[in-house]
DNA sequence: ATTTCATGTTTTGTATCCAATTATGGAATT
DNA sequence: AATTCCATAATTGGATACAAAACATGAAAT
């Protein structure tokens, strides 16, 4: 009995979005179903199963008989996305806080330690909200968690597109290692102010790349 | 040429969508693949699509092979969803607040007096999504809209639940009436705490209902 | 009598096939 | 030569058919 049998329109959810975050396909390219189903050797039934999930996600945008096309990033849709995840994330954070264990800690700590200059943009996103999401996890609010979840995909996309104009290497690795040790510390308020930081700098350096486009 | 060609899945989806909500089908009932796609007069295929977009508004769960179920409604999750309401939906409605027009009365307005005693469930969750989407939709956000509109459907079915536990009348009516009149009146600050008061009011309402059963 | 295994039924997951809508290219007309 | 109209090709949306997994029932053995 498999116990973590994973269909393969999951499988082909997360394939096709580490191609769109490779950079595989860019924004406003248009994504064909025949031509992905024979690539990843499935038929097109699980692989339009896939594609609702990517537009769930915001990773792609759906036109009526005319097929899928990858979404595009405007400074808007940053702004947009940011001020949510700097209304939620604290929310969880605050949440979690107080009941973080040395467990916690050390998922955190394994997300940082294992990006490394090889990683493409798809691994260092999913290592960014493994981060992240170690962080909440404990606060126990599925729908929350759920949610931000969503947008941090989103913001998955987003950064990609974002690092891939800017040459200057980003500082989230420093910041996400302050988080951690004012969490050890015990400096709950310090840590919930870092992370606030955190996103605010996220949020500016994005929007001056895209921007400077 | 039409227009609006609703695709048969979107159909599904809403249609189930209002059988749950007026009642049909109870948290925690098998939702069953053949059957409803026997009595919808549609195939399995978009029938599926129309599951998984319940699903990501949160009106159902899947587990693997095994089907999909009704949403259970429980504390935890009113506590949850009711938060991330209270964060998010001020944010909208404090940006759409100077920029409301004639028109955004109008629709809001109309959504209230459109509500009668005969209504049913599925027809209230609607008006009432309505009017909040009167009064937040020129805030320009999509991805904020987007998410509002997916709580809101979950809160739909809490709500629900809520109001076949209790047998007291809902406030809310004379609640929305208050708001749209502190609108109109340019009291944009006054409108924003009672726009506040009236979820919190309504979160409190539904814990009170969920707990006495 | 209880437990276990096997088989049959039910239900989901996937592949193939058909219909409907849209884009594209060429020919005819002005 | 440019534009419009029609026909054909290409692509998505939906239906049917098939395979595989899970649950239920029942019989046999301890």
């Amino acid at each position: 009995m498999e116990l973590n049998a994973l269909t393969s329109a999951q499988q082909a959810t997360t394939q096709i979005r580490n191609m769109i975050l490779n950079g595989e396909f860019l924004p406003g390219d248009p994504v064909r179903q025949d031509i992905l189903a024979a690539r990843l050797g499935i038929s097109r039934t699980p692989l339009r199963q896939a594609l609702q999930s990517l537009h769930d996600d915001g990773l792609v945008v759906h036109s009526a008989n005319k097929g899928a096309r990858v979404a595009l990033i405007t400074p808007d849709l940053v702004r947009d996305l940011f001020d949510m995840r700097l209304a939620l994330e604290p929310m969880a954070f605050r949440a979690a806080l107080p009941i973080l264990s040395k467990l916690d800690f050390a998922r955190a700590e394994m997300a940082l330690d294992s990006q490394t200059p090889e990683s493409t943009p798809a691994e260092l996103s999913d290592l960014n909200w493994a981060f992240h999401y170690a962080l909440y996890a404990p606060c126990q609010r599925e729908l929350l968690l759920q949610t931000l979840q969503r947008l941090n995909r989103t913001a998955a996309l987003a950064s990609t597109i974002g690092m891939s104009i800017t040459t200057q290497p980003g500082t989230s690795h420093e910041e996400h290692c302050a988080i951690l040790a004012a969490c050890k510390n015990g400096d709950d308020e310090g840590a919930l102010a870092l992370m606030v930081a955190h996103l605010t700098g996220a949020k500016a350096a994005l929007l001056r790349a895209l921007e400077s486009q």
